[in-house]
RNA sequence: GCGCCCGUAGCUCAGCGGGAUAGAGCAUCGGCCUUCUAAGCCGAGGGUCGCAGGUUCAAAUCCUGCCGGGCGCGCCA
């Protein structure tokens, strides 16, 4: 339970006592420091400029007229009219015996309960391998989802997969390009084709498939190159993903949006409306009319630009009935989202559905300095080789413990020590050491009691954590609403913290009494919980042992 | 030129639906392993919260302007 919503009634009742009841509406807060209590009210604060008296006298007033349970919480008037309530240690550890019945569902909240969600994310092109950008976007959506999960929604987890369009035919021209080069032949690479070193792997495939069959130039060869191109790219993205622990629900084809007349459909539904028109041999969208610039949404030559079948994609997500639809974009798509948002509305969407989550670009460095190139490859980093460098859980935490709304520098050098440098070690160090504490009590026998009695808990680093254990569900609450997960890891990074100092300063095996180890054990069991869960919504590993690394 | 994001400790960043002494990690310096993992704990130093105005009882937090950095502004995606 949330201490505000504790205090909420008493609260009221003294407001209406000194007549002052919904004047305002009473903001509360974790004060900084500990001397100050466990939640603070600055109600009296606000109410000094509608009662045009000086919040020290109001906070007083409304202290004496409080009727606090005493053997629960305390009150104080303190600064310059907070009023800081302090419970009592024996609420604590109630509290704690509840939530430690409450088991793995310790956490999950209904909030979005008979909601459904789709989350987008990844939805690179299958161009080519993914690279750093992908890989921050694959983490912080796959971590949306969770934690939508985690507060009730039915999550669906989607990839928009770009192929049809410019992209893809300029990958099929590539690969052949290189296919008649292996061949021997001087043919053309087309000029902004992919030189990646992966369109030569591709090529060889298809020489060893084909053999010489695809030497004459037809739309058809290409086609097949374009093909197989693409069915190359999406089995090694997916593999990448695969190795970060991410996989998705639906993989839409953008092509389907063709073939199952949405694209016209959306058309029709635009043209309906006035809001195309052509010009020079283009279709284009009226969007000046909402204050943004006119787009063609049709080409000259036929084609649709990307932007039309973006638009008829998300109509198509809301239809499909979705109560939330989280698009997880790179900071390049901010100019295009919102020219697609406009043109929903435009057609009567409800698009407050709809939310963008935008994150910043990657930079890689090493030792301070922008690193450009993989050193292995000479060619941009990858995710995959990344990913080989460090493992998907260092990958994941790094892309995780920034904002998205802020650049992210990811320091190689700090990824790559496996030693009290990284900061997702020490988090799973915490878990790792918990886990060792119950394996040494099974080996002497002692069998820990879920349902001990944990009153006893009232030491100060015992208390410490159980304030913040008590947190858990509210920051992963915040966490999802605002998506942004580095809310929670930073949670997570308290919670180890806490847990070490109690480790240092109280014994668990080894305690004064049986009453105060087995109450010690609970706590223990509690934090191991929060930790487990809590990385895998950030979908980092949660190891049973952790070797010492060597001096 | 226009739009979005960022400017907080030597470095990387939290905090920013206003609140009481501005935090963490790294780096630097000093303590702690006959006891459940020292990938740990305890302590120290280090800040005009880019600058200037404004709103407020109260501004790192909200508003405006400026300065600095990133990204975007195609009949490319």
């Amino acid at each position: 339970m949330l201490l505000e919503s504790y205090l909420e009634p008493y609260l009221h009742e003294a407001l209406e006592r000194i007549g002052a009841a919904g004047l305002v509406s009473p903001e509360f807060e974790v004060p900084r420091v500990p001397e100050h209590g466990d939640i603070a009210t600055t109600v009296a604060l606000q109410l000094a400029r509608f009662l045009r008296r000086p919040p020290r006298h109001i906070a007083e007033e409304l202290a004496r007229h409080l009727r606090l349970p005493a053997h629960e919480v305390s009150v104080e008037v303190a600064g310059a009219g907070f009023l800081n309530f302090r419970f009592t240690a024996d609420f604590f550890t109630r509290l704690l015996r509840h939530i430690a019945d409450l088991g793995d569902s310790f956490g999950r909240s209904t909030i979005g309960a008979g909601k459904r969600a789709n989350v987008e994310y990844v939805s690179a092109n299958p161009t080519g391998p993914l690279h750093l950008g992908h890989g921050r976007n694959a983490a912080l959506g796959d971590t949306i989802a969770n934690l939508l999960a985690w507060c009730g929604y039915e999550v669906t987890r989607e990839y928009y997969f770009n192929n049809a369009g410019h992209q893809m035919a300029l990958l099929g021209q590539s690969i052949y390009a290189r296919y008649r080069q292996l061949l021997g032949d001087d043919y053309p690479f087309p000029p902004d084709g992919y030189h990646g070193e992966y369109i030569w792997d591709i090529a060889r495939k298809l020489l060893e498939r084909y053999g010489t069959s695809l030497r004459q130039e037809s739309d058809e060869h290409v086609a097949i190159c374009r093909r197989e191109g693409e069915r190359w790219c999406f089995a090694h993205i997916r593999r990448t993903l695969e190795r970060m622990g991410i996989r998705h629900d639906v993989y839409f084809n953008e092509d389907s949006l063709y073939h199952d007349g949405k694209v016209d459909s959306v058309l029709n539904a635009l043209r309906e409306r006035g809001l195309l028109y052509e010009r020079d041999g283009a279709v284009w969208i009226a969007l000046s009319r909402f204050g943004r610039q006119d787009r063609v949404l049709v080409k000259s030559t036929g084609e649709g630009t990307y932007r039309l079948p973006d638009i008829a994609y998300h109509r198509d997500k809301l239809e499909r009935g979705y109560d939330l639809i989280v698009d997880v974009l790179g900071a390049d798509h901010i100019a295009t989202i919102d020219d697609v948002l406009t043109a929903l509305k435009a057609l009567g969407y409800d698009t407050t559905r709809i939310t963008v989550v935008l994150h910043q670009f990657v930079t890689l460095t090493e030792g301070g300095q922008q690193v450009k190139m993989s050193k292995r490859s000479g060619k941009s980093y990858t995710l995959d080789e990344l990913l080989d460098e460090l493992g998907p859980d260092v990958v994941r935490f790094f892309f995780l413990m920034r904002a998205p709304s802020t650049h992210l520098e990811f320091e190689l050098e700090l990824a790559r020590q496996q030693t009290e440098a990284n900061p997702v070690f020490y988090l799973q160090y915490a878990y790792a050491r918990i886990c060792s504490i119950f394996r040494h009590a099974h080996a002497r026998g002692i069998v820990p009691d879920e349902a001990a009695d944990v009153r006893c808990l009232t030491l100060p680093p015992e208390q410490t954590l159980i304030k913040l254990l008590v947190r858990f569900p509210e920051r992963i609450r915040k966490a999802a609403q605002l998506y942004e997960p580095q809310l929670l890891a930073e949670y997570l990074r308290e919670v180890a913290q806490a847990f070490h100092t109690f480790y240092h300063e109280c014994r668990i095996v080894g305690a004064e009494t049986p009453e105060q180890m087995q109450a010690r054990f609970v706590l223990a069991r509690v934090t191991q919980r929060v930790l487990r869960n809590g990385l895998a919504i950030l979908g980092i590993s949660a190891p049973e042992r952790m070797e010492r690394a060597e001096d």
